[in-house]
DNA sequence: CAAATTCTTGACTAGTTGGTCAGCTATGCT
DNA sequence: AGCATAGCTGACCAACTAGTCAAGAATTTG
């Protein structure tokens, strides 16, 4: 039965992940409703019936490409470690979330279109594992208060500084690019960018 | 001839206005594509083929509602006074774009649509006047770091810093309405937002 | 090899949407 | 009042697009 499923499976496999990613780049590139199965399909190389023979609607393919996207979100929370001190945790924290900024940038593209829009799909997701595991860091960085161990900072909104902060790289990307001589970041430009972002966080916080 | 104008165009003026005001609220919620004509109507109370009266083409209406987004942030970059200490400066900048972040949510989410798409529309804004603008406030930000008022940190990021963290209020404000309970940002919270994300960052830099 | 299952695809349909247009009404001026 | 201009609108169309389907090709299995 595994052996059967396995065999069945690789030439979907493969399929479902490429569509998968060129739905991600499509769905960045022109909204939910820009996005055309026809696009995905010439960007798969496919014909169009055949992405409806593995993703039965547009919406449900979307679906599919977010849950990836938060798969990778929740990824970079663990990094966030609880038991560590400031320095170490929040310095992880960012260096994983501009990492993810880098080599995702469509998927934060797509996530951001999404809330941008009133998380018409997401909103579960919300309201339950973002705002449980929001809580659990409050939490902590509360505690570091206490201990004196950072400034007394509303936990929430160094929480959004750092989303916002690292995500900018990947949804404005064309913006950034388009003041660095037209050029993507490089990877020195990327270590500076890192480096800048952790080290005005963690000193303007008192870490 | 210009009191003829005047009385021409009040009709005008006053369906103008309405009509770009919608048209924030749909292209923000909706994107480009998905926004439509006949629902930047419904929300304008007028019949679709009258919106085509004032404007030729969809296109049309959405260049307009840029280009008035557009001019709101130039009024923000004023703020930025070059010859201010950087408190002062950076103080009142931060504040005055937290201001706009509350005051046009919309504006904001479609700017930020707009470059996530790899701005289409915008492009020469970006190359011409936000660069412009953006060499001018480096060159200052590199003159505080000559005369040791502030760390010696790259100062493209920490612009890069300030657009992402005040504009995400106004373009995460949905995802941040969630973690508060599922209401949006009351007086008192705006001005602790503000006030954090200000002493952060000017802690960070060292000013 | 033959049967069964999975995968592929061109052609089609129903619904949506940007844009047009001809004729109408309201407004303002002399 | 009468004329000219500006503003309004229902009805319509062409283009586009998500989704369907039936028939065929490829692959796997026994």
């Amino acid at each position: 039965m595994q052996v059967n499923t396995a065999k069945k499976t690789r030439i979907r496999q493969e399929n479902l992940s490429i569509i998968l990613g060129k739905a991600e780049q499509i769905f960045a590139e022109f909204g939910f409703k820009g996005a055309t199965m026809q696009a995905i399909a010439d960007a798969a190389d496919l014909p169009k019936a055949n992405l409806h023979y593995y993703f039965p609607t547009k919406l449900a393919l979307y679906r599919q490409v977010i849950e990836r996207i938060f798969t990778i979100w929740l990824e970079a929370a663990d990094s966030f470690d609880t038991s560590a001190t400031p320095q170490e945790a929040l310095t992880r924290y960012i260096r994983k979330k501009m990492e993810i900024s880098r080599a995702h940038p469509y998927g934060s593209k797509v996530w951001a279109n999404e809330v941008i829009q009133g998380a018409p799909i997401i909103q579960d997701y919300l309201q339950t594992t973002l705002n449980e595991w929001t809580d659990t860091r409050i939490a902590v960085i509360n505690r570091w208060i206490e201990q004196g161990l950072i400034d007394p900072i509303d936990p929430r909104h160094l929480l959004y500084m750092i989303w916002a902060t690292t995500q900018h790289y990947a949804d404005f990307s064309h913006q950034i690019a388009t003041l660095n001589d037209n050029r993507p970041l490089d990877d020195a430009q990327w270590q500076r960018a890192t480096r800048n972002v952790t080290d005005v966080i963690l000193k303007g916080i008192g870490a």
